[in-house]
DNA sequence: TGTACATCAGTGAACGCGCGTTCACTGATGTAC
DNA sequence: TGTACATCAGTGAACGCGCGTTCACTGATGTAC
């Protein structure tokens, strides 16, 4: 919703407007810049309505939050959906080789998809990942994409895919999403805030490559 | 330096009594907490005064992150020390063997203090690596521990002295710090902010040496 | 189908706050003679 | 060694700003009869 003029008294749904706006502002500035009054402004309403449906401005930052979540698992989900037809034309089951390579693929996907959200959208990354006060709030599914699983989850699917194809040793899995997790993340954020920021689009994605071989290499 | 009342009506060094007085605001609360006039009340002197020693507020958090970056290369520094007395105990030289596990000891410590002083120093460790809209500014002796090297040429030194212990493959060594940094500032991350907050310490240094046994594994 | 009324989403005005920054100043220090 | 003076570190007062949040209100909507 832009401030253009309501028709209407009501706004109809400003909660859904004002984490919009909320969105907007993260995306160009991160979690810093998701101000209360100026979402207001956006929605085209006066400051305080915001507390018709909001607590505070952090219960507006924590719903941005959870819609950066949710953007990130359906840019990892469209990432899987690519694989699909690839392995549907290589015939239903598959040869135990081939469940292993797809399950590696997928792997491969998440961690790619992860890479080039944060590259496209570090304001909405680094929101997704803000230091929060508030409770963890486990999962929920306004974090989620269309599969219902948020990011996080999407990775556990990916390593349990691998082990069931054989691709990955049953012991090895406890924990290994935060292994891989910590390997992505901690690249992310060297590119879009630190001393990787100046890489082009293509560097960064083959160092994104070596960085998931290095996953599954060591995982 | 506190508030406590000065004698001379010149400071003595009031440079270094606000970037002291940023540190601690760093320490306890990240980047956003270092504010100008929070810093000059700690130093016992009016708002205004900062300006004869800072162009600007952010002039003074780049030096309070050049100062956190220098007190994590101390660390790393001094977890390094730790490994002397059991090089020189095992012989001058050494064999080609030994020289290597040495080697792989040092990347090893180099990766385990980055670890633990991001979970004993959380808010300056934020604030090192926090996003900057000022210069890369390359390299600075300010940024840097006793030995000259700031955090990030303590882990290139690092895995130098793999290659020359025949420890890594000189094909492999281009880029090889991006991938060991991204390894352990993503676990850093996640450990200090993220989904794995509620870890002891105890838990958290295993899953650390899982990140780093990986990063060798894989590297 | 028509009317009275309760609900509650959005209004209007205001608050106190702490911030970064600018201005013209004062007075201790150290140097030139 | 003693004095005049330039320097410049810190003072005092003030500014405008945008923020989050509170208050008592108004008027559109939808429901009960």
């Amino acid at each position: 919703m832009t401030a253009t003029a309501r028709s209407t008294y009501r706004h109809g749904d400003l909660r859904r407007a004002l984490i919009d706006a909320g969105m907007a502002l993260a995306r160009a500035g991160g979690p810093d810049a998701v101000v209360l009054r100026e979402a207001t402004r956006r929605a085209g309403v006066v400051p305080n309505a915001a507390y018709r449906h909001f607590a505070s401005r952090e219960a507006l930052l924590q719903a941005v939050r959870a819609a950066a979540l949710s953007a990130l698992a359906v840019a990892m989900e469209s990432e899987l959906d690519r694989l699909r037809p690839a392995a549907v034309s290589a015939g239903r089951p598959g040869t135990k080789r081939q469940r292993a390579d797809l399950a590696r693929a997928r792997l491969r996907a998440v961690g790619t998809a992860y890479l080039r959200f944060a590259q496209a959208e570090p304001g909405l990354f680094r929101t997704a990942f803000a230091a929060t006060d508030a409770a963890p709030a486990a999962s929920a599914p306004d974090k989620a994409g269309r599969s219902g699983l948020d990011p996080f989850q999407l990775l556990g699917a990916a390593l349990d895919t691998m082990v069931a194809a054989g691709a990955l040793a049953p012991a090895r899995r406890p924990g290994a999403e935060y292994l891989a997790w910590s390997a992505v993340h901690g690249l992310a954020m060297l590119v879009i805030d630190g001393p990787l920021r100046r890489l082009t689009r293509r560097q960064a994605n083959d160092i994104g490559q070596r960085v998931i071989a290095m996953v599954e290499q060591g995982l």
